[in-house]
DNA sequence: TCAGGGAATACAAACGTTTGTATTCTGTCA
DNA sequence: TGACAGAATACAAACGTTTGTATTCCCTGA
């Protein structure tokens, strides 16, 4: 293996210290603006920097201030939009306090979450933001209290901020309802099980409603395409079908309203469909989607807060839940140009 | 600012090898399964090392070995499918290698492209991959060589894997042409000036068909819906309509066909619609698209294959253009079932 | 019994910063 | 002129690994 001519020597903070012909530490100083080295030498230290194209050594950084002043963002699915604005959040946030912000995508995948959250560890991170997290509260025990951990939408978790699901839920069924809907499908996802906000809010609103809760009006999703249209294959082959569904999400939603209408299904008429997340195609597929939506970049603020107030030894202030709003479109029998209700209307 | 309690130390080496009653090098090269410590040590010292809960500190490491063992991956929007499977590949191929990626989302933005490239830099990343790179060679000439640097789909770059842009757009146009479209509009995108395969191909084709090049055809496309729908109302303006339109990609494609319809126009009846990209909704909305797929997978694959020879002083194999597969949908009135055609068929 | 040699381990320096403390310098005031 | 304060800078240790070299140990064979 030949030596790579990449691992050159770099330039050091002692390549300047001697260019300029001071010390090391005075080097350091300057380059981060102390008021303890004379303007003068100040200048022409960062001059010199950058003239000599010096890059700073985050590890050696690192090493002697045993933090990286990196946050680790954990992401199961870097393509679903839902956490783009909530990785946008985060970033903008991080960046008031000086951090930069490393982002991993595990697919969802526990073992691979673990690794992520195992590699933020080791780079010391100041950090750790899992959306969705796929492992359990005590995987996160056992990594101990090197860092905090801030979860989002995982109300179980000990240090956490979320979104109302149950609000929002509760927006949707209650939208349904007040259609006059009576058998309404429910799709459920990968929730942890028993902990399940959507179903919980699907429950107690069809309870409100005095309706029958019919477990054959319950279908399972799994992220894939496939699956979207297995529920509607059994959703179609039931005696009594419903006549609306809440969809785990909109891409569960937009896959099904493709399979009904391939079967000649017609949306809203013969069924309604919500959807969850309001992504950006929700507004511009056939028919628009009608989905619950959610600040998350405010969201993905509120996490960095938090996580910087654990890392400072305050005790957070609790957290709000998110909250929901609800797009009425077409998909529901909604109108051509989308109506948009907050939890409070 | 009260001491965080996250700060407390951690188990190092030196205290496995306290614990141990060994040296502190015996421990590393016992943790790193070196056959210069006896078995019976080895395996004292790696219980132990569980049992106390050792974290390798990255940093440490890094910084006598010069190398992270990071690999950088620099997407310009994580939620674009396109990079998913990239992303995947890449992930695959660097781990036979050892080496762990860190995804940063740059949003498109040039400055936030620099300043990832930045922080790969002082991570001393073994190395760093650029999906349609925001930036300019001169900027990557003037990082140096401190790492070796890979572009994905910018064949002007000097390390560079890419697709075969021009051979999928001839796949487009010539489908296009066959169904004996004359009059093609044409999205173009944020490619930089003067390097626009999806262009260059466009007009190929056109001539080889003895069709008049019409800049009235040619509409421009931001990544926004805004702009879709903008794209659409300028060309229901033209006093002689397109009958065909090659979007820039799929998210185009889908806003425009959304915006066609709310304005009465039938696809493909009226107009057909050709995307790029086959993403995973292309096939599940109505009508499904006709769209360019590529092996992402792969060229992730090979694109760690390409940093690893150039992080090894080898000069890489040419890297061979990944070919594209033409899908053939009803956008452009293709049968129920989409039909797939390679570039050699 | 001892020399020789390989296996196992210990030693020590190095990586590039940061930071608490010590030192030198400069100018001011008595 | 000399003492002194404060500014400016230098010194040196430390962070946690890795790795080349030196040392110790144990066994073998003569």
């Amino acid at each position: 293996m030949s030596k790579p001519r990449w691992q050159t020597r770099r330039v050091t903070i002692k390549d300047i210290a001697r260019a300029a012909d001071v010390d090391p530490s005075t080097v350091t100083r300057a380059l981060q603006g102390s008021s303890r080295v004379k303007p003068a030498t100040r200048d022409r230290i960062t001059e010199l920097a950058a003239e000599m194209g010096y890059v700073p050594n985050i590890a050696a950084r690192t090493l002697v201030q045993r933090s990286s002043g990196l946050i680790g963002v954990v992401i199961p699915d870097m393509t679903n939009p839902f956490f783009r604005d909530l990785g946008k959040g985060i970033e903008d946030e991080a960046a008031k306090h000086d951090l930069r912000i490393l982002i991993t995508d595990t697919g969802a995948v526990e073992a691979s979450e673990r690794e992520a959250v195992k590699l933020f560890l080791e780079l010391k991170a100041d950090g750790i933001i899992v959306p969705s997290t796929r492992c359990t509260q005590e995987f996160y025990d056992s990594v101990g209290d090197a860092v905090p951990i801030v979860h989002v939408n995982r109300e179980e978790m000990t240090h956490q901020v979320s979104c109302d699901m149950v609000g929002g839920s509760v927006l949707v069924m209650q939208h349904l309802i007040e259609l006059g809907h009576r058998r309404i499908g429910f799709v459920r996802g990968p929730d942890r099980p028993g902990r399940e906000p959507k179903m919980y809010a699907y429950r107690l609103e069809l309870e409100n409603a005095g309706i029958d809760y019919d477990p054959d009006l319950i279908f399972s999703f799994d992220g894939t395409l496939d699956s979207s249209r297995a529920i509607v294959d059994q959703l179609l082959a039931l005696e009594e079908r419903p006549t609306a569904v809440f969809a785990w999400n909109d891409l569960n939603a937009i896959a099904m309203i493709h399979a009904l209408r391939e079967r000649g299904i017609s949306i809203p008429d013969d069924l309604s469909i919500a959807g969850h997340d309001d992504i950006q195609l929700a507004g511009c597929i056939d028919p628009p989607l009608t989905t619950v939506g959610w600040p998350m970049y405010e969201l993905g603020q509120q996490s960095v807060r938090y996580l910087y107030s654990l890392g400072h030894g305050q005790t957070p202030r609790e957290p709000q839940l998110a909250a929901p709003r609800l797009i009425v479109r077409e998909s529901t029998g909604g109108p051509k140009t989308a109506r948009v209700h907050d939890i409070r209307s």
